[in-house]
DNA sequence: AATCGTTCCTGATAGC
DNA sequence: TGCTATCAGGAACGAT
């Protein structure tokens, strides 16, 4: 489940691995996951193509091929993108050496982009809810429209913060996880956030002081940062382009430990359904107002 | 207009 | 043992 400490891990390794690369072909079992157009017409305006540079909006992962042109990456839940040097043996993809040699996400390459040092960059989706595009820059600023702010830019002030809030109304998390009003905040870390802020998952924005806005704003950008110096989640099967996990298991609090004691006070962490996701709470520390 | 519910998809897991 | 049913989950989209 990459949110965003994992694609900004993700990004910071292949902008220093491939950008100056060339694509020279793309392989596909799976041509639905290319967006907007089919895939042979996909094809043939990617290959021959230089990665100029690349970059994150959100969950977005932006390869920039110049001429105004840009290849969009959105991982989704399962979606993994790996650099490895496979090779494709009665219709399985076999890596030789490193950590991806014996992971099992091999198993679920989909497409292939194959550059010009003879490696590849692979999108690996068991579920196949990720998704690629070939878009203009001007249709990629039409998409990003929507998308709320980028919580650790350095503009994004508490003062702005708290203003978003002022207009906005439903349970705390599912806010938090809207990535029209913020982006980059998905299941896991907005479970974490909210029990740093020792604030209830189900809350409503109306009940939220001042001093709870500055909880969370604090939470989030402390919690993504730490997250990113770790090099993001293990919990989920996250992995980075080099098939290792990252090291965010080792301050996780509440995700996913259903029924464990509270690293707090020893409360059993809960677990309950909010809109179709599970959100982990500690009930003595996030007491609903 | 903003919020809520449904849908996409398939591996892992539980239950019989 | 092996089958079937259930669940997970980001975000686009339709419904309210």
């Amino acid at each position: 489940m990459p949110e965003l400490p994992e694609v900004e891990t993700i990004v910071r390794d292949l902008r220093k691995e491939i950008v100056g690369r060339i694509f020279v072909d793309i392989w596909t079992d799976t041509e639905s996951l290319i967006k907007k157009e089919d895939f042979e017409s996909f094809k043939k305006k990617i290959i021959g193509r230089k990665i100029i540079d690349i970059g994150r909006r959100g969950k977005n992962i932006i390869i920039d091929l110049g001429s105004d042109d840009i290849l969009l990456i959105h991982q989704k839940i399962t979606g993994h993108l790996l650099l490895g040097n496979w090779e494709l043996k009665d219709n399985k993809w076999i890596a030789p050496e490193g950590p991806l040699s014996t992971d099992p996400m091999n198993r679920f390459l989909h497409v292939v982009f194959y550059l010009d040092d003879k490696r590849q960059l692979a999108l690996s989706d068991a579920r196949k809810f990720a998704k690629i595009m070939f878009l203009k820059k001007d249709e990629l600023e039409e998409e990003f429209d929507k998308l709320g702010p980028e919580p650790l830019e350095d503009d994004f002030t508490f003062e702005k913060f708290r203003k978003m809030f002022l207009k906005k109304k439903g349970k705390i998390k599912q806010v938090l996880m809207d990535q029209s009003f913020i982006v980059g905040i998905g299941n896991i870390y907005a479970s974490e956030i909210l029990f740093r802020s020792k604030i209830h998952p189900e809350e409503k924005i109306e009940n939220l002081k001042d001093e709870d806005f500055k909880n969370i704003y604090n939470a989030i950008r402390d919690i993504l940062n730490e997250s990113i110096k770790l090099r993001g989640d293990s919990f989920s099967d996250f992995r980075t382009i080099y098939g290792e996990k990252g090291g965010f298991h080792k301050i996780i609090k509440v995700y996913q430990r259903k029924g464990m004691g509270c690293v707090n006070c020893g409360e059993k962490i809960e677990r309950i359904n909010l809109g179709g996701r599970g959100s982990f709470f500690c009930p003595k520390c996030q007491k609903k107002r």
